[in-house]
DNA sequence: CTTTAAACCTGCTGGC
DNA sequence: TGCCAGCAGGTTTAAA
């Protein structure tokens, strides 16, 4: 679940499920962080907090456990004892007397000082949350503007953690088309209200999809999202090659931008 | 400095 | 059914 507003919905139910609670138990797949186990029964978790994608479990004996789900890490949720039958490799279980949290799959974990954390180099190159209520729009504004970011194409900048933290390919395609600009265009070529638009699209689309539980690929249809709920996120235009743009008709475009593919309107979009 | 391409990690799907 | 290629919502690194 790999953008900003999964993981924060990943963050809220483990929370919910774990957090204040005394940990029974403690587990690590890797043998760099097996020894961290023992130590942490009987601690409490005091916070899940998502920085971008990545998730902060904070322990309250001042370390704190980074994960990066990357592409396939998942957690799951389950009664303590429990172990849900997959076929995906378990790497951490943190056990309360009645919950358990379980990651499968990720390959970035690390345990850290909480003294340390602003110095991890992902941790410590990250912008802004996108999902952070205290962001708005003329922060945003000012950020395309600033000399760090303003000669970038847009394409490349939204996906960049630095700019704003938790965006990711399907947030930046919609976004664009939420604004009507086209990815190759240069933060420093906007006009005014260009540069505006893209700054609400920048807050709308992830605050969105947040509100409507993140996206989620149907199983076994390619191209099928379980995203279309009542208050819904669903997409304008990513994945959909081919159909007409719900604004002017206009068949959908697929390309590679930075390397990912993005989806278009010709029209809409310049 | 900016952009692209390739590599890395793991899981899933479709084709043969 | 089994194996392989290709793709994926991510990130880092090296090269252009």
């Amino acid at each position: 679940m790999p953008e900003g507003p999964e993981i924060r919905r990943t963050a809220d139910r483990l929370a919910k499920a774990v957090a204040g609670r005394p940990l029974v138990s403690a587990w690590f797949a890797f043998q760099a962080l097996a020894p961290f186990g023992p130590k942490l029964a009987g601690r409490r978790i005091r916070a899940i907090e998502p920085h971008g994608k990545a998730l902060l479990t904070r322990f309250d004996n001042g370390w704190t456990l980074y994960t990066h789900n990357q592409l396939y890490g998942v957690w799951q949720v389950c009664r303590a004892g429990e172990r849900p039958p997959t076929a995906r490799s378990l790497r951490v279980a943190l056990e309360t007397a009645d919950s358990a949290i379980l990651l499968y799959s990720a390959s970035d974990i690390a345990m850290l000082r909480d003294t340390e954390l602003a110095s991890h180099p992902f941790l410590s190159r990250l912008g802004p949350d996108v999902l952070d209520p205290g962001l708005d729009a003329a922060a945003i504004e000012a950020r395309l503007q600033s000399p760090a970011f303003a000669r970038r194409r847009l394409g490349g900048l939204l996906l960049d953690q630095g700019f704003l933290a938790g965006m990711g390919n399907y947030l930046r395609t919609e976004a664009l088309f939420e604004a009507g600009v086209a990815p190759q265009r240069r933060a420093m070529d906007l006009a005014p209200a260009e540069r505006a638009a893209l700054a609400r699209a920048l807050l709308k689309v992830p605050r969105r999809s947040y509100r409507s539980r993140g996206i989620e690929p149907a199983r076994g249809m390619r191209g099928e999202y379980l995203s279309d709920t009542p208050d819904g996120f669903r997409f304008q235009v990513f994945d959909r090659a081919g159909l007409p743009c719900p604004r002017c008709g206009t068949p959908v475009v697929r390309a590679t931008d930075a390397g990912r593919r993005i989806y278009a309107c010709p029209r809409c979009q310049r």
